[in-house]
DNA sequence: CTAACAGGTAACAATTTCTTAATCCTATTC
DNA sequence: GAATAGGATTAAGAAATTGTTACCTGTTAG
């Protein structure tokens, strides 16, 4: 899956940078900002997949820039998590009123900031109706179980060959390019030598046989009708 | 589909004739206690599908409320929801792990609460007329009294334990992500880090044995079918 | 009061999977 | 029939994920 994105909005520069480091070790791409201004600029232009934003701060305070947010048609859908002071009551329910997500009062731990940031994008994420189940010639791929069944044979994949024959199956008979199967399997914005797709290419026919994989020199792979 | 029925314990009156109020006009039938004891008599009686608990009490608070319910045949099942002054970060860990099955802090929209004690209704509707009893493999999975007997063998497993085990088998086969086995088993808006789940997946290993429960490497786990 | 238990977190070991890069093949072209 | 191009194959190291153990906190049973 694609990298997420977050923006976190905060006057603390110490903060800031404190949470840039545990993001990103958890493999968030992390956006920085001062105040509520700055902050809903650079919504505005990267669309995070999430915001944190303290409610306090000079400029624009994170109240205002929910309201902002909130009235914006490409940013009414990005989730907030507010940080805010323990303790303050008030504000609390203003922001709960506002549209914020979910609240975290600091000082908190790197560990639950992160589980709950998980826990928001979860709530999102969730609308995720593509069918599960995919039958082909004679194998059924089966993404609940993550099995590759064909007859009475199980076939357990790792993951990322799953996902690569799941991709491909589903777009039966189209010619896939490399980038493109980065892109969607591996996620945008991730740097893999596309070679690797080769790679597992060869580990999928290894064990299914290569009677389902088609080879298109000079373009990608397809799965065969 | 009847009338789903709410029960709300709580001893502020004002508080109890809001979340009437509302409740009501989203269609379900509600039942109010203003303390623990007279909560759980009511409970039993006329058995609510959900139950919206205030933690501080007089009386009988939240906390004790729930030990007896988990502890009653009948009531166990009942999905618990608590509300909370925010800010207790004590009481917010005991009413964890005292099994409730979300967690609100007041104040909160209407819309919110609506919204959550709908989650969790869906979320404990899926197994159709729930049966508190499995049987896979050689093993039965008694749920009402937390037993898995083996042949002539018996095991108590503790309430996280017995509940994860439960969850996984009753959906055998299905590969199930640490997310979403916190979600369900442990509850919506209850932060615990996901590596949690391995840790309860290895004493149960450690207890049955490893042959129930499969791991599927950056997936999650699955019972074997 | 102490010991045992439940539940959760953290650290590090063990294992699997992923990626890269080098080399091998094979068709095609000139 | 070499040269070339693109893919296949392989092996090795890196990265990611899980297993396992230890430890901490709070609770419960004697």
């Amino acid at each position: 899956m694609a990298k997420q994105t977050i923006l976190v909005v905060d006057d603390e520069k110490d903060l800031l940078d404190l949470i840039e480091y545990n993001l990103k070790k958890e493999g968030f791409a992390v956006l920085k900002a001062e105040n509520g201004e700055e902050g809903i600029k650079i919504a505005k232009e990267h669309k995070p997949d999430l915001v944190l934003l303290d409610i306090m701060m000079p400029k624009m305070d994170g109240l205002e820039a929910v309201e902002i947010m909130r009235q914006d048609d490409d940013l009414r859908s990005i989730p907030i998590i507010f940080l805010t002071a323990r303790g303050d009551e008030k504000t609390e329910v203003e922001g709960l009123n506002k549209g914020g997500d979910d609240y975290i009062t600091k000082p908190i731990s790197t560990t639950k900031l992160i589980s709950r940031i998980k826990a928001v994008m979860r709530r999102f994420d969730e609308p995720e109706d593509s069918p599960n189940k995919l039958e082909v010639h004679d194998i059924t791929i089966d993404r609940d179980r993550y099995l590759v069944i064909r007859g009475n044979e199980e076939f357990q994949l790792p993951r990322k060959e799953f996902e690569l024959l799941f991709f491909l199956a589903s777009r039966k008979g189209k010619v896939l390019d490399r980038q493109t199967l980065l892109n969607k399997v591996w996620g945008d914005n991730i740097y893999v030598v596309d070679r690797t797709v080769d790679v597992h290419v060869r580990k999928i026919r290894e064990k299914l046989g290569d009677h389902y994989i088609e080879t298109v020199k000079g373009v990608g792979y397809r799965f065969k009708e």
